[in-house]
DNA sequence: CATTTATTTAGATATTTGTCTAAATATATA
DNA sequence: TATATATTTAGACAAATATCTAAATAAATG
């Protein structure tokens, strides 16, 4: 549970995929149409739409030639609520650390 | 204002720096205090609070030999709403792109 | 069936990041 | 003032990351 967390942080930390889900809040769109308003090659695209794909934050959805990628609001929604209250819901970072600290005494 | 988004982002991707977060959610806490939830060494963790620090994320304070982290929740809450709205504050991430893009063409 | 179009995968590379040890700085106290 | 305690800084290093080019896969079309 605070794995998948941590995939959606990750995910968040780059400005490139904030954008993609930033754009994709419009409506879903393929990912030709998602390259062209990036100036990095559609490669690399590929790339950040994986990272998106392993936290969840997008859909895949193959139409013809094309595949359309779709915004997963449930997760956006959940990461938000979390962080409202202030990570109360991802203890499991605290308590690892702790565990690793008293299992090395 | 987006690149002060995007130090925040990064400071989040880190889950030893949202354990620190967390736990100061109870309460301010001097840096030794903090360290000793953590199995790494205290430069390890001073280079935590740096990029915390740098977000805007934690505030400091001397204490006598001691220095004493605060969060500072005004950031996170605005960092929550602005994912609330998905992203809807952060349109520059897209602009800057497509700027770019046009400027190559 | 051959070719074009859309997208992803593979592999390479430069940069960033998290961690460490050792040394420096700052304060308190004997 | 000398020493102890608390914290940070400097520099090194391995692992992770974002990007690229070239090649592979998948579907549509002439």
């Amino acid at each position: 549970m605070s794995s998948a967390q941590q995939s959606v942080f990750k995910a968040l930390a780059d400005p490139t995929r904030r954008a993609i889900l930033q754009y994709l809040q419009r409506g879903s769109q393929t990912a030709g149409a998602i390259a062209e308003l990036f100036p990095i090659t559609r490669a690399s695209l590929s790339h950040h739409f994986n990272i998106l794909k392993a936290a969840d934050l997008v859909r895949t959805e193959r139409r013809g030639q094309h595949i359309v990628y779709s915004l997963n609001a449930t997760v956006l929604q959940e990461t938000t609520a979390m962080l409202l209250n202030i990570f109360s819901n991802d203890e499991s970072a605290v308590e690892n650390q702790e565990q690793k600290r008293r299992s090395s005494e």
